[in-house]
RNA sequence: GGCGGCGUAGCUCAGGUGGUUAGAGCAGCGGAAUCAUAAUCCGCGGGUCGUCGGUUCGAGUCCGACCGCCGCUACCA
């Protein structure tokens, strides 16, 4: 069983989760959950970063310590995830002993390994006293920074210690040309290829003044920078320094936002290198979620709240509809009316509804109990279908293409529906043939067991409810997409259908928000 | 400024290496059916393929210019 390491960006706690936290979220559990359906040991790992001046600075605006803070907003997120099934094997947190500890080893093998890539040096910046930090190209407005325009920037040099990046270029260019480590999707790819093609510069890896933060190794006046601490978050989680940390290392996966690739796909491999340990194998950097064709930025303020874009119509539908229709590679848009429409069209009147009609014709007809298909013959055209969707679907996920596998999954429930309309279940009933109503049953039963398992990875709750309505049989969790050609649900005894996605009557709130 | 991407039916998007009447889903309209969450199925709807030129027997598909969005451009996570 090969084991696949997979990990989402750990977020900045610094401010609620938002809709764009949760597609990644999202998106990552799907990969997760298709990964264990591929017989993956899977490892999938999320977390919070904890340090930096914004934390101090959200810290003291609610007015407590900087760990009651972070505490608060680590319990906040996972709440988040939990209510949205994500199915994560760990939850790290910067501020955690086991990170600090990794973070000094790191450091200490990069010195012991190769010395001189840590070296000290003065870095000069605009030092605004306001922030107590230095600004930066967008940051800097007039000559003045953006968040205290009336105080006056400070050219101020500081002794800080720093990483020999340009070092690293040829080898991290290396592994990406030759495809060891794949960046995804190709336009990122394109992006830091010619990010390295431009040459690097060395990085300052350190700060003064800056006490919420890992100390650093042999420089107790000073901290380690945020990034670099954050980016070995990956690594703490294996283990590392301990003795078989190399189960998981190296990550098969890092899903990341397209913001922080070059910290991705530069930076961490040119670390890990230095520390003569395995780069990642691959980095997925996901588009963003959209508001109404804008941008959900933080400083805009969100116009809709994670909270209520799962109470819409529950965790499964929000799943469904950011994967499906927002993308997990491109930007998209969320808006109320687009998210009902799918939840609607898809989930309730051509999923839901396809169970519901096919459990009820086997109370109906049979009793619940699934009957044995008599057909000895050719396999009925819903059986080619169904292995075209199972095979387009593999492909698909393989691919990390979430869209496609799921547009597999809703063209096999459309087929089924056209299966039952083109055999005509009660008119077979009806006129008593008895064998040819077995074999429609049959197959009904079958590929709606089948649709359960292939939209486990996207609508947990849902496939499982399905699947338990056919009741004696192994747990979802035990299935593994091999096994689907020869599913079979003939004998079982079925329950009655729920109603698995109940549309609302009137025009549910927050719909009137889609004029303004 | 530099590099790159996008702009196809009301909406979301497909359309390797140019070639018969430009496609899908959703929405909309008409019909059929009645097992089902008034769900389903069938049919229909003609969009200057951003604009203007060019290459070609022939371009959404190649070239150039322009317009409009957007991304990256290294220490903000």
């Amino acid at each position: 069983m090969p084991k696949f390491y997979l990990t989402t960006a750990i977020d900045y706690s610094n401010g609620e989760p938002h809709l764009g936290h949760a597609l990644e979220k999202i998106g990552a559990d799907c990969i997760a959950r298709y990964r264990r359906l591929r017989g993956d040991d899977v490892h999938f790992v999320m977390g919070m970063d904890e340090h930096s001046q914004s934390v101090i600075q959200a810290a003291a605006r609610a007015g407590v310590p900087p760990q009651a803070w972070v505490d608060r907003m680590a319990a906040t997120f996972a709440d988040y995830w939990r209510r949205l099934h994500c199915s994560h094997d760990d939850w790290i947190r910067t501020t955690e002993p086991r990170h600090a500890g990794a973070v000094a080893a790191l450091l200490e093998r990069i010195r012991q390994r190769h010395p001189a890539d840590l070296f000290e040096a003065e870095y000069e910046g605009l030092y605004c006293t306001g922030c107590e930090e230095f600004k930066t190209g967008a940051q800097i407005v007039d000559g003045h920074c953006v968040e205290h325009p009336t105080l006056e920037l400070i050219p101020t040099k500081e002794r800080n210690h720093f990483f020999r990046l340009s070092a690293y270029r040829d080898a991290v260019l290396d592994r990406i040309r030759s495809g060891a480590l794949r960046v995804q999707p190709e336009i990122r790819r394109n992006e830091v290829l010619r990010l390295l093609e431009a040459g690097l510069q060395d990085i300052s890896i350190s700060r003064q003044r800056q006490p919420w933060g890992i100390p650093f190794p042999g420089d107790l006046q000073q901290t380690v920078y945020v990034w670099f601490d954050a980016l070995i978050n990956y690594l703490s989680a294996t283990g590392f320094p301990e003795p078989g940390y190399d189960r998981l290392w190296p990550a098969d996966l890092h899903i990341v936002g397209k913001g922080i690739t070059r910290f991705h796909c530069v930076i961490w491999p040119a670390m890990l290198l230095a520390a003569e340990l395995p780069a990642p194998r691959a980095v997925w950097a996901h588009g963003y979620v959209q508001w109404s064709g804008t941008k959900m930025s933080k400083t805009a303020g969100t116009p809709v709240t994670l909270g209520e874009a799962i109470d819409r119509h529950g965790a499964d539908a929000l799943r469904y509809f950011l994967l499906r229709e927002v993308g997990f590679e491109n930007d998209g848009d969320f808006t109320w009316e687009r998210f009902d429409a799918r939840y609607t069209s898809e989930l309730a009147d051509t999923f839901g509804n396809l169970v519901s009609r096919s459990l009820a014709m086997l109370h109906r007809y049979r009793s619940g109990t699934v009957p044995r298909d008599p057909a000895t013959h050719a396999p009925p055209p819903i059986e080619t279908a169904a292995r075209a969707a199972v095979a387009g679907y593999a492909r698909a996920m393989d691919a990390l293409a979430l869209e496609q596998g799921a547009a597999q999954w809703m063209e096999l429930a459309a087929h089924a529906n056209r299966y039952i309309e083109e055999t005509a279940p009660w008119k077979l009933a009806q006129r008593g043939q008895d064998a040819e109503l077995d074999t429609v049953l049959a197959n009904l039963a079958r590929t709606v067991a089948r649709l359960a398992v292939l939209a486990a990875p996207f609508i947990p709750r849902a496939a499982a409810t399905v699947w338990g309505l056919f009741g004696e049989r192994a747990p979802l969790e035990t299935i593994r997409l091999d096994d689907l050609e020869s599913l079979s649900a003939e004998r079982l005894q079925v329950a009655k259908p729920p109603v698995l996605f109940p549309k609302p009557e009137r025009t549910p709130r927050g719909a009137q928000k889609l004029v303004t």
